[in-house]
DNA sequence: ATCGTACCCGAAAACGTTTCGGATCGCAAG
DNA sequence: CTTGCGATCCGAAACGTTTTCGGGTACGAT
């Protein structure tokens, strides 16, 4: 049925040994038997099996994907990583198979030994939060790991993420600029990794315009519209003087939107408005999104790079921060 | 380094062979030494390589998922497809790996040798059109293969797509009930064999509406958001009686409402729109977009279910047609 | 004593590669 | 005539499994 390297050392009259050369390209085979083996090889239309070098060479050109949560809010985000990665890796020849937490055979045991299994040689995992359990295994194993949007730093394990810092510098320097004197913050879920970044970004960024804010505007929310709503609602009661609010994320600020029109709030004369992540939704609405646009796509391509020159060259891991953009479109 | 069946083997006092049987479920094992097996094997946390197995079972329990391009628009669509098919191919102990055709790589050689190498057991295929030279490949070679969104049905080849001919009948006949008279139809690409259904369905459905229509009222556009705008002005120039369109797709219709507050046309009243696909996008335009919304999930989960059952029960493929659903906001 | 019958278990082949350590040959050097 | 050597090739082992086939043991029946 499938045409193997016997059938080709055979139909050339050579061995299999010499197979192997000719086709790797091995320097101690003649030249007319190079190309005896070539031609047959080709007529035959033969496939070498990757599993059988596989186990020979204890290496599978095959590494992970781990989505820590496949049916999160952020599908674009997730999407333009996973192409960045699989587009890097397929330039460097290595395949990439999906691994997901969240379905029943990866409760059963670990990532780990879920990749050991199948001989994956490193992971790129993405969509996971600082108190998930999966933090401690990535960090502690063996196993090559690039993270996206976690800053975990080991001897197996490296990360690439968003300037978050710079990029919430970028938003408050431009509602600064353009007048505004009362900037809230409404922050995402606390324990997302970004969340912390961001806030930090959001306090430097303030003392650096030398503008007072108080804990009162600062708040949290759960980076989904209803919630971005709400907290743009408890914002305005408490302090009633804002007059530009920087969300963690454009779902978030959206939400801020629908509340504003709700309300009557005039998007930006009253109120300016700026988002997180430039999803392709933010164009669209009215007023249009002002936002800060992460890399989504180099950001998989990175960590794909980084784990193929950790996988090849053992090179050490690090971690990256991959420089933002501030997207001026209407609402602030 | 690796704990290999020897080691559980030579730790537990018995054969490769009886660990291979303890571990399988094979009978004939004594109940006390498959305990003795079982507890050896979880000290040592030994897991069974599925390269070696893949090699000697001459199965891979691996399936690719090829995505014909993988950075074209609907990003939602293919994501939500991926994770139902890795869902549902993890239930039954599938991995996928990802495909895609325009790498470097996939030029050199067709996608079924591709496969053929990594010895995927079977594919599913999306982003595919009629005019791409893979049809031909997928119809006619011998790997199982499930295509989306395109009715390819041979031997080795079925398909799953969302009712077409039904969806843009609900449309119309939302439009019919609500009053309109003079209905347009913005298509899609006219090589997506989708465009072909719709185009189908629409005429069938104002026949069965009994409402007259000309050739004029039907335009082709590129499922951009731009190309819905440009086919809208030239549909409304041509037939200026037009008091409703329907779009092929969903960012069609957001550009058709962007002409339309260019122009100061009112939406619904001078104008109902409605679109196809149910992007998330749809709920935060204003108007808020009426669109048919497809079980993009579902479409994933049933190709990789018939799949499955394609290599396990050797059943034979089919075409499989899911329901759309209408989802009426503000824009009809 | 012989036979049959369960019941356990192991040796070895097989899957398709890569690679190590020779083997053969011709020819130049001693 | 031996020796050495480069060039070219091959045999066989190894990678980690599954599975076929057969061997052994114990026990009861004839």
């Amino acid at each position: 049925m499938t045409v193997t390297i016997r059938d080709v050392a055979r139909a050339a009259g050579v061995s299999i040994t010499t197979v192997s050369r000719a086709l790797n390209g091995g320097d101690d085979v003649g030249e007319e038997t190079r190309r005896r083996v070539l031609e047959v090889a080709k007529k035959l239309n033969y496939r070498p099996s990757h599993v059988a070098r596989s186990l020979v060479l204890q290496k599978s050109r095959n590494i992970g994907l781990l989505v820590s949560d496949f049916n999160r809010g952020g599908h674009h985000f997730m999407y333009d990583v996973l192409v960045g990665v699989h587009d890097k890796l397929a330039e460097y020849g290595y395949d990439v198979t999906l691994v997901s937490t969240n379905t029943a055979r990866q409760q059963l045991i670990s990532y780990v030994d879920f990749c050991r299994e199948r001989s994956l040689e490193g992971v790129v995992v993405m969509g996971i939060r600082l108190d998930d359990p999966y933090v401690e295994e990535v960090v502690e194993s063996t196993l090559p790991s690039v993270v996206i949007d976690l800053p975990l730093l080991s001897r197996h394990c490296g990360y690439v993420m968003t300037d978050n810092v710079n990029g919430v510098r970028y938003a408050i320097r431009h509602l600064a600029n353009t007048g505004r004197q009362h900037i809230g913050f409404i922050n995402g879920y606390s324990q997302a990794a970004v969340s912390i970044e961001r806030l930090r970004g959001f306090e430097t960024a303030m003392r650096g315009c030398g503008m007072p804010y108080s804990r009162d505007s600062i708040l949290h929310a759960d980076f989904t519209i209803e919630g971005g709503a709400k907290a743009l609602a408890e914002l305005l009661e408490r302090c009633p003087e804002t007059d530009a609010v920087f969300f963690a994320s454009d779902l978030m600020a959206i939400g801020g939107i629908q509340h504003c029109k709700a309300c009557g709030i005039r998007i930006p004369d009253d109120l300016a408005i700026i988002g997180f992540d430039n999803i392709e939704l933010g164009k669209f609405v009215t007023p249009a999104l002002t936002t800060v646009a992460q890399p989504r796509y180099a950001m998989g391509a990175d960590a794909a790079d980084m784990l193929v020159r950790m996988l090849q060259d053992d090179e050490q891991p690090s971690g990256i921060l991959l420089p933002p953009e501030l997207v001026v479109r209407e609402s602030a």
